[in-house]
DNA sequence: ATCCTGATTTTTTTT
DNA sequence: AAATCAGGAT
């Protein structure tokens, strides 16, 4: 907000570059020795740089968030920036909460002023200060994944696209992924080469009317709105890059191009010009960066992997910093980590190192099941609990897997063992139905245009406004260009209404009309939100369910409780919270971009569950990581793209989780949708020395051969094609490294030998793509590699 | 408008 | 196996 930036019009003086060493008569002087104790050379020379840009390359493990909120101590121990003038960014609100602590601990005192949050969470704040430059009120919704996806979904109804053949996710990530390379709908529609892209630029252009008229943002709208306001007004510009006088950013190796734009626009600098893109701009280039290319993982959100290989190209005098010491892992577990990384291409070369022994070798097992997996996983945890020497704390170990849905036969398995466990990511709290409509009654009520809040909440509880009578509200809201709660409020001027909805629409009005009151009061949002869930009815509903059908019961007792705790979280906030005027959006924003309530808990004596995803950035005694499967890990579908290396990256950030044991499992036989599916050791575990492992006889053989156990078992799989249909299984998906260029993608346009032109509609495993052609309509599989089938050169 | 049922689809990964 | 969807009956 920018009220609350501190005024930097006073010049920069005493507070540049030159002070690495203190004076020993500082006042600081005694608390920055304590500061920079114990840091090592590399760590120390990060944490002491003054003025200009720095890029940290930092191995797993090697102190990366050390440094960092040491360095935050160190600018403002040495007054080179107040609390204010930091603007410090990490990738999730877990590392954000997690550093904020760190520093506070250091600094001893409140980080109140810094800003030290998300990317997005930046943005937000940006906008809500500046949307109404282009176009929005400051209360703006925010819109997640889901109601994006609602969006979307109406959008391209309404322009009679076939759902079937370009479903909404297909068409939202490509709308996302041009977001997120600031290409505007207008710059989509001049690049798009084939008649999908040029569906894809109908629905981008309607879905940006939409979300403008509804006065709504969505995640990636966060990003590329604040790179347009701040490259729109040099002044704002301006105002934003003195104000953050240090930036400093986590993970930089997964920022993504408007995330990179961003960081130009707050420091300048930046590369050569393209043509048509102004670069080159003015500023005070306090940009510090940590990042580890080994530890790129988020490809799928277009985060581009060049903006920290390239950083010295737009930074040329950048101090350059390798962290290379590890302190967290035995030398066996780095080892594995790099011979398996040392398979990817490219990438700046590191020498990971540590001090702290060989260890143990890394445990490898394979087991019949997924349940039987499971099993061992908790056997082992107990074995590990009673008997080992060293008695690890159940929240000393964590359970890694690929995908959520993996999650639950190991919970099966921990429920029975009786062992408490915590499940981070997942099913999250803010996506259950309850919750959603809780808070969608909330966005309506900051936002009258929020049409997706308004669909959403009109009939639940019911009230007998079905679609029918929720499109014609619509409607009448886009034709005469009110807001959809004028609409609502005027039932009787909306034609096609039936008497029945004019009555339940009036009554609705009525109450939320009172609600709205509360809102211009300034009710504490704890109290809103009880007042919302009593007035509308919603809790009536869900209490009159627990009197009612049996297998109910349970369920609405739970979305109560659940209930309960959103209010619980609304008062937590109110607490905490300054006297604003604008409480209620600030609150809404807060929680579009918090993803799960229930975060990491610490020696809870509980085990921890969650992806490789969810896992970076942590730590743990013992890893297990389940499900070292080819087509589960790597991810079939990841192979399918040619993202072979990005899952290797995901892979070593499992790994280098680790300190002391490192557990790898894998299945002969999973069960995927419900069939049992047959399939290899994932082909990293290949990748990691024998002699790192405690597998005696994999020693043998896989020296000699290192697919010679798997090969037999290619032929066990011969029992997917009894099994379930799956023809192949994982086994032919196998060819390994397959170009990029081979893999097919839903939407592209092809073209067969026989029947002609037509268009992927989804890519199976087994490199099976299946192939509407556009001559008789007719849909057919299709083995890739064989079929004389190629991809028509789009433009 | 709502509810029921059978069919179809879903699983990457996250802000 | 679970969740969502489409179509039809009430």
């Amino acid at each position: 907000m920018p009220q609350r930036l501190p005024d930097t019009s006073t010049g920069t003086s005493a507070d540049t570059a030159e002070l690495p060493e203190p004076e020993p008569e500082s006042p600081h002087a005694e608390r920055l020795q304590e500061l920079l104790a114990g840091l090592n050379e590399p760590q120390r020379e990060a944490v002491t740089h003054g003025e200009g840009p720095l890029l940290i390359l930092a191995g797993a493990g090697s102190g990366k968030t050390r440094v960092l909120t040491h360095r935050v101590a160190f600018l403002i121990y040495t007054e080179q920036a107040r609390a204010s003038e930091i603007l410090a960014i990490t990738f999730t609100n877990k590392a954000a909460e997690e550093m904020r602590g760190r520093v506070e601990r250091l600094l001893s005192r409140g980080t109140r002023g810094m800003w030290l949050m998300t990317f997005h969470a930046a943005c937000a704040r940006i906008l809500r200060a500046e949307a109404e430059r282009l176009g929005y009120t400051r209360r703006f919704t925010i819109y997640d994944q889901a109601d994006a996806r609602r969006l979307i979904r109406r959008c391209i109804d309404e322009l009679g696209i076939d759902p079937k053949r370009f479903t909404p996710a297909a068409i939202h990530s490509q709308i996302s992924a041009a977001k997120n390379q600031l290409h505007a709908a207008s710059d989509y529609r001049e690049a798009a080469g084939s008649q999908f892209e040029e569906l894809v630029a109908d629905a981008y252009e309607r879905y940006e009317r939409e979300l403008l008229r509804m006065n709504a943002m969505d995640f990636d709208d966060l990003l590329f709105r604040a790179v347009n306001v701040l490259e729109l007004y040099e002044e704002v510009r301006s105002r934003y890059a003195r104000a953050f006088r240090h930036v400093l950013v986590d993970e930089y190796q997964d920022t993504n191009h408007a995330q990179y734009r961003l960081l130009q626009l707050l420091v300048g600098g930046g590369r050569a010009p393209v043509r048509g893109e102004r670069v080159q701009l003015e500023g005070h280039r306090n940009l510090a960066v940590v990042g580890d290319d080994s530890q790129s993982i988020y490809g799928f959100r277009c985060a581009d992997i060049r903006n920290i290989l390239d950083f010295r190209d737009d930074f040329p005098d950048a101090r350059v910093i390798k962290l290379e010491q590890n302190y967290r892992s035995t030398q066996t577990i780095l080892r594995a980590a790099n011979a398996v990384i040392t398979n990817n291409r490219g990438g700046i070369a590191k020498r990971l190192w540590s001090e702290l022994g060989d260890g143990s070798p890394v445990h490898v097992r394979e087991l019949e099941d997924e349940h039987a997996e499971a099993r061992f996983v908790v056997g082992e945890i107990e074995r590990l609990v009673d008997e080992d020497p060293t008695h690890p704390a159940h929240a000393e170990i964590a359970v890694l897997y690929r995908t959520n849905a993996m999650s639950r036969v190991i919970e099966d398995a921990l429920v029975r063992r009786e062992i408490a466990y915590q499940v981070i990511g997942g099913t999250k709290f803010y996506e259950r139905a309850e919750i959603r409509d809780a808070i969608a009654y909330l966005s309506w009520l900051a936002n009258p245009f929020d049409v997706v809040s308004f669909t959403r909440v009109a009939n639940s509880p019911r009230r007998g406004l079905g679609q029918t009578s929720l499109a014609r509200i619509v409607a009448h809201s886009a034709t005469t260009g009110i807001s959809v709660w004028e609409a609502a409020a005027a039932p009787a001027e909306i034609p096609g209404l039936g008497a029945a909805a004019v009555k339940s629409l009036t009554r609705f009005a009525c109450t939320m009309a009172e609600l709205a009151q509360l809102v211009e009061q300034r009710l504490p949002v704890g109290d809103l939100l009880e007042a919302v869930l009593s007035r509308t009815g919603y809790l009536e509903a869900l209490e009159a369910e627990t009197r009612g059908a049996a297998e109910k019961v349970i369920e609405a007792q739970g979305r109560i409780e659940n209930l309960d705790q959103l209010v619980e979280v609304a008062r937590e906030f109110d607490a905490a919270a300054s006297e604003d005027d604008d409480s209620l959006d600030v609150f809404l924003q807060q929680l579009a971009l918090v993803a799960d309530a229930d975060s990491r808990r610490e020696d809870d004596g509980l085990v921890t569950l969650m992806t490789l995803h969810n896992a970076k950035g942590l730590e743990y005694p013992i890893v297990f990581i389940a499900g070292c499967e080819d087509g589960v890990f790597p991810h079939s579908r990841a192979l399918d793209e040619g993202a072979l290396e990005e899952e290797r990256r995901l892979f070593y950030v499992g790994v280098t989780r680790t300190k002391r044991e490192l557990y790898l499992t894998y299945a002969r036989q999973r069960s995927v949708f419900g069939s049992p599916t047959y399939s290899l050791r994932s082909r990293f575990l290949d990748e990691i020395p024998a002699e790192l492992t405690d597998c005696e006889e994999e020693l043998v053989l896989s020296r000699a051969a290192p697919r010679a156990r798997a090969a037999p078992r290619a032929r066990a799989g011969t029992a997917a094609w009894t099994g379930h249909g799956r023809p192949g299984g994982w086994a032919d998906s196998r060819a390994p490294d397959a170009p990029p260029g081979r893999a097919f993608r839903m939407g592209e346009d092809v073209v067969h030998a026989a029947f002609g032109e037509g268009v992927v509609t989804s890519v199976e495993p087994g490199g099976v793509i299946v192939v509407r052609f556009a001559g008789d309509g007719s849909e057919r599989k299709l083995m890739a590699e064989h079929a004389p089938v190629r991809r028509v050169r789009s433009g």
